[in-house]
DNA sequence: AAGTGGTCTAGACCACCGA
DNA sequence: CGGTGGTCTAGACCACTTT
């Protein structure tokens, strides 16, 4: 009996934390609702504020908790579904009210953006900002890079947004021969997480998306998504039309 | 002059560190080294070992630093591209040796399982559950659910990792009309931390996919993905090949 | 002013690893 | 065994928001 030998390791107290407080605010919260404070949460359980605010921050980075410096925490609306431009579909330019350009500049490249563009390391790359936007929330940023040699026909005269937008213009009228996409995840980095409104070191989704066209590289995207509240969607359209699935339907992620 | 007035927010110490630590790691370490041990790091740099952990934190989201316990912290090495399989290319069966089925139940499914399957609450579901690796390590799991319906003709005797082998080719005589994917940011659980070898609460990125076929939805699909370590790659092969670019190269990511 | 989450401290003990 | 990262505590002060 006695024999305890290797307990299989007692699970840590802010996992437990974490476990319980889903299930309270999977039956007893509403969307938007704000939970009790971390001084009287820890106090409940009897656990240090530290202890309690690490179950907080696995929740939020599951993206089932907002905190609100000076409010409170609350319960999170389930991820929005931000689609990805579907390949065969566009240039990134195409119309679209939910990006809006920020910036625009252009200059002789970094050595490893040169390597990445397959170009010289003197030849111009232009680099536009945009930041996506839904609902009135700003939830990606871009940045675009373009070589000059594939997009020659600029005008001359704009400059920063208007420049950028010229570049768009370009691209468009450049016949995509394909596009290769990585995600990763990362951290917002200063400029990034000021054009989200949020903190430094808010976590990510980091799109890579190469742009092909001519046999070349015509353009070199990386988009930085929310990972709070993004859950970024890549399907063909038009095809079964159901109930979207996110991470935290927890079930359809267990088996046996 | 004295009027320091509204200082535009001053940077969190742990932040600080972090851009610190990063500049070292890049210049002053190589992949697979051991950095100073944490007790030491923080009285150089004169903070509690807690903020120094917190940078740390934010290095080893962003696949920058790894931590062995009893061990030390590492140097990473740059993350795996794991290739997501291209939509029109194969069922999730076709002969890979990068996955390896673990186990296999057959059961009513969970009420939101159903509805996302679009199927009776009655109908039996086949659950697959695989584990992908590469190079010898655990770098994915996944659950897949395909309605019995989908596969009728089921061989009755094979059970476990077996039925999901008769599962899985039973797929693969079904025509593919298309696929529609969902990548999100989630932590692993219990089993799938185990089957990563990870521990609970470890980041990872999400994929959902739904296999659609003769008008309905065959099979659903959650993968999840160590994000320390992974980059999911999507594109269609044969574009043109450059140097990979990942979220580590902010160059990139900076505009202006 | 009062209440919230965000940061930071200085310590303690534990679980794991290698010698 | 000594060294490492992992967990946890009890407290402090700050920045921000609302009243």
């Amino acid at each position: 009996m006695g024999t305890t030998g290797h307990e299989p390791a007692p699970e840590p107290k802010y996992w437990h934390l974490r476990t319980v407080l889903l299930r309270a605010i999977d039956s007893e919260f509403a969307t938007g609702e704000v939970i009790p404070n971390e001084r009287e949460l820890a106090a409940r359980f009897g656990v240090a504020r530290a202890t309690l605010r690490q179950a907080l921050d696995q929740l939020e980075l599951e993206g089932r908790l907002v905190r609100r410096r000076g409010i409170g925490t609350l319960v999170a609306a389930p991820r929005t579904a931000v689609p990805v431009r579907p390949a065969e579909e566009s240039w990134p330019g195409t119309e679209d009210a939910a990006w809006r350009i920020v910036g625009c500049t252009t200059a002789a490249p970094a050595p490893k953006l040169a390597e990445a563009l397959g170009i010289p390391a003197d030849e111009p790359v232009h680099t536009v900002r945009r930041v996506r936007s839904t609902g009135g929330q700003a939830v990606g940023t871009e940045v675009l890079h373009v070589p000059d040699s594939a997009v020659p026909h600029l005008p001359g005269f704009a400059a920063d947004t208007g420049r950028g937008r010229s570049v768009l213009r370009q691209l468009q009228r450049l016949e995509l021969a394909g596009e290769s996409r990585a995600v990763e995840l990362g951290v917002a980095e200063a400029e990034e997480a000021r054009l989200l409104q949020r903190p430094p070191g808010t976590p990510v989704l980091v799109v890579t998306t190469q742009y092909a066209a001519g046999g070349r590289i015509a353009a070199l995207a990386v988009s930085t998504y929310r990972a709070d509240t993004c859950r970024l969607t890549f399907g063909e359209t038009g095809l079964v039309e159901v109930a979207p699935v996110g991470a935290a339907l927890s079930e359809v992620r267990t088996a046996s």
